[in-house]
DNA sequence: CCCATATGTATCGTGCACGATATATTATCA
DNA sequence: TGATAATATATCGTGCACGATACATATGGG
């Protein structure tokens, strides 16, 4: 099938979009209360087991330091984390939660309720959608 | 069930993981043409139908100006692409494959080929996987 | 024709992503 | 112990995304 791709048929495109699309649905709700969706995703990782070093972090989220570093200082910036050195190995650093930062936790359930609510009822759908996306994840990562 | 998130469980990470991973992928294969992610589906864009205004497409890609704009004209430094003004409306510009744009579409196979590699042969489930991202936008965009 | 409005593109500032590189601290081992 | 490697974070440069804004051209109504 030599045919020339349409872009709406990329498997690629069709994530590229999707994440797009997800991202322009939260920002509203996310600034409402001063976080860029990276910055939420980071509070999410937190919320779930907080004190973590930066690489731990990094590991959850698939990101770098590169990437972490300037973030995490703008929201310690923004009184969301505090991000002090670990005294038992001086090249690490701790990132913590901040009670503003721990506070959000219960305000943060809008953001997850906008997209089930854009999505139906259909929570099983929703699962199998997020599981085949993993595994696509885990299989790219894997090569 | 009000049990905090895991990150792990929320779609919207799954998405923005996937994205990232196809993203982390493609980079290689597309750095030996000298292209980036959002350049090589500008790229497919024009492959399907050349020729277009910077809101059309704009349109297909998702994309607003202050997007596209810099990005098209990092393209046109590249060479892969014109950006003429319209003769017929002053206002807008239409942007074209050059020959060395057009040409890079056979060379570009290897990019869908590499991702399909990753996620086996079963070419039903990875259409089934586009049409319900492609259905998720669509309904976050109705809204 | 003239002005208000709409349309198409460009510019600016902020915040990710990420490759490449640097720096500091810790661990290892000859 | 002292050189070397490994680990943890930070810095720098480039390229998206996107809200806000600016500007030029086109269009429609008086």
């Amino acid at each position: 099938m030599d045919r020339p791709l349409k872009i709406d048929e990329l498997l690629c495109f069709s994530v590229y979009a999707a994440n797009h699309a997800i991202s322009r649905l939260y920002r509203p709700h996310l600034s409402r209360m001063g976080l860029t969706y990276p910055q939420y995703l980071v509070l999410v990782a937190l919320w779930d087991r907080d004190n973590r070093q930066v690489t731990d972090l990094g590991r959850t989220l698939q990101l770098d330091t590169n990437t972490l570093t300037p973030l995490l200082k703008r929201m310690e910036g923004a009184g969301l984390i505090s991000r002090a050195r670990n005294p038992e190995d001086e090249r690490s650093r701790i990132v913590a939660l901040t009670d503003k930062g721990d506070a959000l936790r219960v305000q943060a359930r809008e953001i997850s309720s906008c997209l089930a609510e854009a999505l139906g009822e259909d929570l099983a759908e929703i699962v199998a959608l997020r599981d085949k996306l993993t595994q696509l994840r885990d299989r790219i990562e894997k090569i």
